[in-house]
DNA sequence: AACAATATATCATTTTGTGATATATCAAGC
DNA sequence: GCTTGATATATCACAAAATGATATATTGTT
């Protein structure tokens, strides 16, 4: 994350999983599961990303974390970052599937 | 790139590029000019990311190459792995708006 | 008690991306 | 016919991002 411009894909599947308060493991097993196992955000990127994140302040601790699980939940600048990343892609499937509909010479 | 499963940012803007006939400047430019000068892909990502492709077969060189214009286009194992990202980037976009919407408690 | 699953965390390394810079060609204006 | 700016490719050294391996502790099951 050079600042926030842009979300990687591995930052863009977590904030998106928290989008409903979640500890990391459960954004870990929700995003396998989620693309049936096509994409695998590990331990050492999860966490490595989650601190990014909050020092960010894209996300922040829920209430309900305990010592043992530690809940995170989008923040408001977050779910804005979030929005427009999805604006972002969106342009980006489009530009592509454009390209490949015109036959491509 | 790991090998192949997902492509980055940067390369899906590079193949989608690619799409059609183009050389890596125009590439450049076109991606600079569709994203609004959101997402920018320097000469040293833009030529590093070109040598790797053309390695691993997704892009080749097209016949009305100069000495000055190197012209590339997706490969049919581009267009095929380029289609499969779509596919996965469709996915993300819907299950992050998904979250977005439950009214995220 | 033993074991598997859950859960967080970090280190060392690899992979990816980039700023800076170099070099050459072409077109336009003077 | 030369200067200038845009076009075009390329690489080096570095920074940023991601990951494999590993460590540690807790909880639930048998």
């Amino acid at each position: 994350m050079k600042s926030l411009e842009q979300l990687t894909d591995s930052v863009f599947y977590i904030m998106a999983a928290l989008t409903e308060p979640r500890h990391g493991y459960a954004v870990m097993s929700l995003i396998e599961e989620t693309t049936k196992g096509t994409f695998v955000v590990g331990p050492a990127s999860l966490y490595t990303i989650i601190k990014k994140l909050v020092a960010e302040q894209l996300i922040q601790l829920h209430d309900d974390s305990d010592s043992r699980r530690k809940v995170y939940v989008l923040t408001d600048k977050g779910r804005e970052i979030l929005l427009e990343d999805i604006e972002r892609r969106k342009v980006m499937i489009h530009l592509a599937e454009q390209g490949l509909q015109r036959g491509n010479i």
